[in-house]
DNA sequence: ACTTAAATAAGAATTATTCTCTTTTAAGAG
DNA sequence: CTCTTAAAAGAGAATAATTCTTATTTAAGT
């Protein structure tokens, strides 16, 4: 994924928000670890070249940055939450065994999607948006 | 949904399971409250006929209730588990601005689906389930 | 360099859930 | 019906994730 610092730095100022070294490395953190971490999986990510930095300034940035629609939290049936820097239209793989998430894009699924809501209209309810989970086991 | 005591007694019993008073008022708590409740709102409910229910046997119970898949868990972003009571393969339409979450059924869409990944095959991947969430607003 | 609103640090508080240990009970055997 | 016993429930402490509060620091514009 995208490692760059500038792009990173962009995104913060594109949404108006302060640049600052918690929120680029929390960023950076996010882009650069697999599985959708958890909170602890950043902090813990950050902590080699940031060791003062405050929990409680992970959860806030990762707050902001999700208000910011610059991350998104990724649904589990489990209560931790996980956190995705990918924002362009994707479903998950969910390991049925492990605590493994995998991205899946597929713009074929999403074009079959989107034309069948498109017919057949959900009574009282006005799509925003639609998220796939697939729950199985991985190969390997 | 039926809130029948003889076939709410009757799965625990398919599963071996003790029938307490306990697993029973938890089940039927389930079954009568809408909304995918959560720990809390089960507890609520069953304090009304049970005052002296231990927090602990409720967490318990579901916990057990899912192992014999008599029960769900619905997938939030947020870190409270919410519980289903609906075992037929279902969908689920998320309010955007409230917790609720309302069933869906759509037996269409799911031979749709069944059929697209019949076909396309996902690499080093085998489905077991897939579950779509619709995020959106509900009128009125 | 100065100003100031916004962000961070530190640690307490809260909340959901789990764990440990003791007591009670469901259900099968006699 | 009683007896037995493994399983379940109760009580409350413990844990873990997240949020809140307040003082201090800092980014960024003037
Ligand atoms: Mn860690
Ligand atoms: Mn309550
Ligand atoms: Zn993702
Ligand atoms: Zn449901």
């Amino acid at each position: 994924m995208e490692i760059n610092i500038d792009i990173i730095k962009n995104k913060l100022v594109e949404s108006r928000l302060k640049v600052t070294p918690q929120r680029m490395a929390i960023l950076e953190a996010i882009y650069s670890l697999d599985n959708h971490p958890i909170a602890d999986d950043i902090i813990d990510y950050i902590k080699i070249k940031h060791p003062n930095i405050a929990t409680g300034t992970v959860y806030k940035v990762l707050g902001v940055l999700i208000e910011n629609k610059i991350i998104n939290k990724v649904n589990t049936e489990r209560g931790v939450s996980r956190y995705d820097g990918i924002m362009d239209s994707h479903h998950h793989l969910y390991c049925s065994k492990s605590d493994l998430i995998k991205d899946y894009f597929d713009e074929e699924l999403d074009k079959i999607l989107k034309n069948y809501f498109e017919k057949k209209k959900i009574p009282d309810f006005n799509i925003e948006s639609i998220a796939i989970q697939l729950k199985g086991r991985f190969n390997e």
